[in-house]
DNA sequence: TGATTAACCTGGTATATACCACCTAGGCTA
DNA sequence: TAGCCTAGGTGGTATATACCAGGTTAATCA
């Protein structure tokens, strides 16, 4: 298609950039520079490969940089867009976090993938303060802002607490549930944030590649006896994620 | 090389999983099992696509699955090699992190990358509670255990309040420099925590490719007087960070 | 009008090849 | 012995090609 490029044909500065971060960061710049926004389509890997004289293949890689940077998401097979604004996420104030989101300019939406009542495995009876084996409530949902997925949800909950928990409806804050129906609120937690490889059903649920990366932040949160009546572990679009904390120096 | 696989030569059962996921999974296994162990080296991407009669593409396409994941390392062109565990930052805890560290099983050494005097920009002056372009002490230091990076910090500190701050040897806490010559200690921080595309000089530092992603976590260090003293930046490798904090429910 | 279909778009996977830059180890030379 | 140098290994980049699977859309048919 073309001929290899030697070092004398003077066209660029930085001749050492690969030719993929260089196009790259070219559509960087139309990002920052606000010609392209928000969910705003970008060139297809074939129309890249032809606009700037490459192989497809180049092309795409130009693409899977931005994606992994989180700049840009893919909707398997209808193209690769502008991704949107972070949701910042602060750790001191989890009771409220979806209320906060739905009042500012993010408008949260929440499917619930999975609700059911379970068994506590090992692990999780362990972090629950209770015997293994014990009867727990557990519910996954997807959060998402206009059909753009953000994060999942799995909470478990210790059953003989809560009776009857399934009995509402999820679509909202089970903070607000567990306050007005079972008067319990969370009063501290205990918090770990983490960045790891996506599992396949994550990947699907999330509409992201499967090799990619996600941020993982589980939670033990205990009532103002301190005592722990529920573990959950979020699972968010990196690029979607940020989480802001106040800390105090404990010595 | 081989012939295209149609539905029917029942090898596999999920057929449908990309062979190169697929891969990436035998080798995952052998390293849950325990075959291979950290800082050994994996097999090269022309031994796997030999091994499993594949391209070299494929074999390199497993491989970087792992390599986003975490799961593995890559020293360019030495090969990839199964990468150390997690460190494990306490938010709550900033002050005495590298005493900790080197306390511990890790032993965490120091890299001074750079250290000067500055003026600080608009977003820092504000950040620290100073007039625009005030004079800011400025450290860059690289942090590792036997070689392997984990993450980069860079601190702003108001120069004013520590005159010849850069005297000290930096390879060693600064929370200890900050409290035994200048009666300075960290009380309280305002933290962010996000994932972000690596920046072409800290690829380099960290030893990553120049497209992955990197855990950036900055923090706004206050004392006991609730006035700021210092603006930090963190930027590590992914798979090597893991912050932890006990957070308290503010209503 | 409403449903179906077909053409065309997108990215996903995979092969084969080529050349480059860098690292390492082993052998050779001074 | 100390230093240099080369051969072979590794990943990095890039091209060209092929076919598949799913989404979109517009033409077509009932």
């Amino acid at each position: 298609m073309r001929d290899k490029r030697s070092k004398q044909d003077g066209d660029d500065e930085p001749s050492t950039r690969p030719r993929f971060l260089q196009i790259a960061d070219k559509i960087r710049e139309k990002i920052e520079r606000g010609d392209l926004t928000v969910h705003d389509i970008l060139p297809s890997e074939r129309s890249l490969s032809e606009q700037y004289n490459v192989s497809r293949m180049t092309g795409r890689r130009a693409l899977e940089a931005l994606e992994t940077e989180g700049l840009v998401y893919n909707a398997d097979r209808r193209g690769r867009f502008v991704s949107p604004k972070r949701l910042n996420y602060n750790v001191s104030n989890m009771v409220s976090f979806v209320v906060n989101a739905q009042t500012n300019e993010f408008d949260l939406e929440i499917n619930v993938i999975e609700a059911a009542e379970s068994i506590a495995d090992s692990r999780l009876a362990a972090l629950l303060e209770q015997p293994e084996e014990c009867d727990v409530v557990q519910y996954t949902r997807l959060f998402h802002s206009g059909n753009h997925p953000i994060f999942i949800e799995t909470e478990y909950l210790i059953a003989e607490r809560f009776p009857d928990f399934l009995d509402h409806d999820l679509r909202q804050s089970t903070a607000q549930i567990l306050e007005k129906s079972y008067n319990t609120s969370a009063n501290t937690g205990d918090i770990v944030i983490r960045m790891r490889g996506v599992q396949a059903h994550e990947a699907q649920l999330l509409n992201i590649a499967a090799s990619h990366t996600v941020i993982e932040l589980e939670q033990v949160i205990r009532d103002d006896k301190g005592t722990p009546f529920c573990f959950g572990r979020q699972v968010w679009r990196g690029e979607m994620a940020e989480f802001s904390a106040h800390a105090i120096v404990t010595r």
